[in-house]
DNA sequence: TTCCTTGCAAAACTTTTGCATTAAA
DNA sequence: TTTAATGCAAAAGTTTTGCAAGGAA
């Protein structure tokens, strides 16, 4: 029996993007399965409107409406995660480990910090009745004078 | 010669947040006393639209262009910190004191952390030629099941 | 067939802007 | 008097929605 190869990354072929989402519960339509295809490439951040442009500029347009709505899907059912770092749009991060970011508000530049280089020695404690459902930590940069 | 009189909290009359814009470098106009006044009388979270209806319930109408304006130019001062906590719209504080929030996305809470709660053992290094600017932490809560 | 999804256009929201008018220094 | 700020309405940018048409099961 031949090995079974493994993507070096989180890259995934449009088929096994596809087999994905089935897993998932959600329908992989041809749309859904390019928006995944996109964003599966590699652990990267982008927003509704370069999904957009980059798949129409592959010649694989998707409808904008579409494209708004299979991010919702994605991001609830946890194949992404929606990140809120500045008020001018909603950007997807198609890295779902636990992982912070830096963020350079003039570049737009967005960094994943991995885990391990943040440690929390102390955390407040969780109000009454609540959980924690996740920790967004955004280290926001700018240039040393 | 009598004891000054220090106000207990942050709330300030609106004379008192008259000379603090001044100092700031900010013209004390009416509706910048105004916004300014229903902001400082204590720390809080308020939104744009929030605060344009607070005032009109108060019979100190502001237009809605003043109020953006003007919360954009407050924030750029430091007087007030300007907060991305969802991507639905922007959450003006008036502590602008170092701290963090809980949010509960479900009944939109968003509550102070001072920052003696939470301590960083390990950040990650900055960026070379950046520097930090900020920390934000949003420990996002839901209810526990 | 039946239900779900797509695409289009229009609507909804938040925020910004142009410009004539008014207020502050 | 001179400069800056206000208010209105319109515009801009992002995201959502209604609905007819198309596709999957």
């Amino acid at each position: 029996m031949l090995p079974m190869l493994q993507p070096s990354s989180t890259a995934m072929s449009a088929a096994a993007c596809g087999r994905k989402l089935a897993e998932m519960g959600i329908r992989p339509t041809v749309p859904r399965v390019r928006i995944a295809t996109l964003l599966l490439a590699a652990p990267q951040h982008l927003s509704a409107e370069q999904i957009i442009a980059s798949l129409a500029a592959n010649g694989r347009r998707v409808s904008k409406a579409t494209v708004y709505n299979t991010l919702k899907i994605f991001a609830s059912s946890g194949l992404i995660r929606q990140l809120t770092i500045d008020d001018s749009r909603a950007w997807y991060d198609s890295n779902t480990g636990a992982h912070y970011h830096f963020h350079d508000a003039e570049s737009g530049a967005l960094i994943d910090v991995p885990v391990p280089e943040v440690e929390f020695s102390r955390l407040p404690p969780t109000p009454d009745g609540m959980e924690v459902e996740s920790i967004d930590l955004v280290i926001r940069l700018r240039k040393k004078r």
